[in-house]
RNA sequence: GCGCCGGUCGGAUAGCGGCUAUUCCAGCGGACUGUAAAUCCGCCGCCCAUCGGGCAUCGAAGGUUCGAGUCCUUCCCGGCGCA
């Protein structure tokens, strides 16, 4: 297994890279897929390809959980859904803090939204921290079912199970996915610098305990960069993780309070980076998120938006985002974007057809929406590599953003 | 004509004397970033409003009661049954 960069954007630091793996060669940058219990959800292996994915990452907790001592027999991802993939798997790093602080306080890693009933970027700092004040203590213990030691790990969301470093590679191993991640501890944008910093600290143990524990040559072991918002935090932990010999990079955790700064995080941490390794940023994918990714050097970044939004209604064109359960869609005959030709579009799916799925809770609903935009996040992804062999990476940026917010 | 049953927000419902009239659907608005969530959150009689406040309202009109969507009387409307 191999990652090559081919070449770089002569404007930005974006960067156009390839793997070569038993199952094929992947060209970057690209959109890794979320299929958290090896499966993305709504869609089998030929509607992947249909829909040009490359690359799908699954969830080692939550696999593991999944399949309990049948782990043991399991053929490897690979051979599930990554027939002709590529395939990653997450260490369960990011389950330290959804299912603990995350659950507890209705917080994501990059906005804060109680109940549901504001948007990330009008956070108020003092105001989230009051918040949090209020729901501390009151809802920890019924909440929150993570337990944290530099040990590792113990999770109560159901029943209970204990992870650490040795373990979560140990389960990635046998769940067998070409690129694998060291177990870290994700902290939220809401944690304090010290707790942030000891939190740091711990990752970085976990990291030498996840590379001693590697025992296949045949998988790229990725180790993860924390160190929240805090730009001190976030050089040493990046100058530490490349100094350790991994495959590759990933940078995880909080990236911020508000939206605006998240790609500062990612500024930081980059320069201290060895050059020729790839790199991925956990868990982002906005429209928006795709191209500052790519424009500053990310070769894989995942996301659940086109996937979890899909299957709540919003469907992604080149002219942005809407809602196919508005009423206002009822009895549009019209295609869900004009001239798309992903296998809902060409299969004739109209929005008024896609709106009385939705309305019936038909799960054909969730299948075509998620068809149309995982395989439109896939395209665009295409049209960048594209670009940058182009040399026209910057002006295609400007023509797509331009006609995204007309 | 007689008898029975029923009339509650756009639709469907709960409520059977105690004050904020329930829930579901539809509608409107919002969220979703290493998937706990094909999910969640607002609004949804009218008027002003920043919290909040004012006024209505359970087919209609009377009545009983400290208090009525809930009980009584009459009327109107719908369904069913009998003539």
């Amino acid at each position: 297994m191999r990652f090559t960069v081919i070449k770089k954007d002569k404007d930005t630091e974006a960067r156009l890279g390839v793997f070569e793996t038993e199952q094929g060669t992947f060209e970057t940058p690209v959109y890794v897929i979320v299929g958290t219990h090896g499966k993305v959800k709504t869609l089998d292996s030929s509607d992947l390809s249909a829909t040009k994915t490359q690359a799908v990452i699954s969830n080692a907790y939550h696999l593991w959980k999944d399949l309990g001592d049948g782990i043991s027999f399991f053929p490897g991802l690979r051979k599930t859904i990554g027939n002709g993939l590529l395939t990653m798997t997450d260490s369960g790093g990011f389950q330290v803090f959804s299912l603990g602080f995350g659950r507890e306080h209705d917080i994501g890693k990059v906005g804060f939204f109680p109940g549901g009933k504001r948007g990330g970027e009008k956070n108020i700092i003092s105001e989230i921290r009051a918040f949090l004040r209020t729901r501390v203590g009151r809802t920890r213990n019924e909440k929150n079912c993570v337990v944290i030691s530099n040990h590792g790990v113990r999770f109560f969301d159901e029943g209970e199970k204990y992870l650490n470093p040795e373990l979560s590679i140990e389960i990635q191993e046998k769940l067998g996915a070409d690129i694998i991640f060291a177990f870290d501890e994700c902290t939220s944008p809401f944690h304090s610098f010290s707790y942030t910093k000891k939190a740091m600290e711990r990752t970085h143990r976990w990291a030498v305990r996840s590379l001693k524990a590697k025992t296949r040559d045949d998988q790229f072991l990725y180790g993860i960069i924390q160190g929240g918002a805090f730009k001190d935090l976030r050089v040493a932990s990046s100058t530490y993780i490349a100094n350790l010999p991994f495959d590759g990079y990933a940078i995880g955790g909080s990236l911020g309070n508000v939206k605006a700064e998240m790609f500062q995080v990612v500024d930081w941490a980059i320069p201290y980076l060895k050059g020729n390794r790839p790199v991925h940023l956990l868990g982002i994918g906005s429209i928006e998120d795709v191209w500052k990714a790519v424009e500053r050097g990310i070769d894989t970044f995942d996301c659940v938006i086109p996937t979890r939004e899909a299957r709540h209604g919003s469907l992604w064109t080149s002219r942005g985002r809407f809602d196919v359960t508005k009423g206002k869609y009822m009895n549009d005959e019209s295609p869900l974007e004009e001239g798309c030709a992903c296998p809902a579009c060409s299969s004739g799916i109209t929005k008024g057809k896609l709106y009385e799925l939705f309305k019936e809770k038909n799960m054909k609903s969730g299948y075509y929406a998620t068809l149309h935009n995982v395989f439109f996040f896939n395209s665009l992804m295409e049209n960048i590599r594209e670009s940058i062999r182009g040399d026209r990476f910057l002006e295609f940026k400007k023509e797509f953003l331009s006609r995204l917010n007309s």
